[in-house]
DNA sequence: TTGCCTGCAAAGTTTTTGCATATAA
DNA sequence: TTATATGCAAAAACTTTGCAGGCAA
């Protein structure tokens, strides 16, 4: 199977699973939203407003765009993210996606997705639920960060 | 010893180190480049802008303040942050404050520090650092967020 | 004294909102 | 059909910058 296939089967998965999750809300789900959803499920990482404007050759305002965004986080499908620059960005929940973290490159900036193998994940989430506990706080989730320099950022 | 001995002995240690790391660089440490070491040295988490102003009881513009934060940030004496409601927040880097994550509050966004002892940063650090050699990256270090109720927040 | 800093005001960027119109279900 | 969603334009929130004068070293 080509790469392109591959994310059209991803991205109709998504579409599909959101298209359900919002007509049970009774919201609708429109050009715009699926656009989004369909950008952000072969996305490698969170996108912002301006990525998605321009994913969507600017015929989507950025007003819509962002109310948009904000309808699709408010329905849980999406997950709003704070980057460095302190642009926004987002991308699909983890109910969608699976949990994983994020590779961000301390030089370029650039944020990949990063799958975590359940045994190394499992030790992270008891270990962090651990120092939660020990301050008083009753845990939801975690995110996990690792900074490093990207391979086409690596001095050779 | 009291609370604000405590606090007034932290800020102190702060002022003194930030002051030598500055004038190396040839910088000024100025009153309000002071006032943010010290209002940073005792806060239990990242501020914002706005909450320097506030702690500076306004007499610092916040046009300054950004200039401010820039300098420190560009020094290497502050790490800026982003977290849920986008704006920026500063605290002292790690070098001055040790290692340490943050617990962000899903309910009221309040975010403090938390140390975490070093047996587990160790085992955390060298997870992180193996998924990252996983997908080609070279590491720099690492941030987590953990995400819960604080105690205030806690339905009881 | 000298060059770094500050304050003010104005502008830039990103995000939000009011209102009339268009559209999915 | 009809409540929901969109587009446009204006505004809000946050941050940056030019310039003249002030201050640390």
């Amino acid at each position: 199977m080509q790469a392109w296939q591959a994310d059209r089967a991803e991205a109709d998965r998504a579409e599909q699973a959101v298209g359900v999750h919002l007509r049970s809300r009774g919201a609708r789900f429109t050009a715009a939203r699926r656009l989004v959803v369909r950008t952000l499920a072969v996305a490698a990482g969170p996108l912002g407003a301006a990525d998605l404007h321009r994913a969507a050759r600017r015929r989507i305002p950025l007003s819509s765009l962002y109310r948009t965004l904000a309808v699709l986080e408010e329905a849980g499908v999406l997950a709003r993210e704070h980057h460095a620059t302190g642009v926004a960005r987002f991308e699909l929940a983890e109910w969608l996606t699976g949990h994983h973290h994020h590779l961000v490159c301390a030089s370029c900036g650039e944020v990949a997705d990063v799958a975590v193998d359940p045994e190394t994940e499992r030790t992270i989430t008891g270990l962090v639920e651990q120092v939660a506990r020990g301050a008083g706080y009753r845990t939801t989730g975690h995110r996990i960060d690792i900074e490093g320099l990207c391979p086409a950022c690596r001095p050779r």
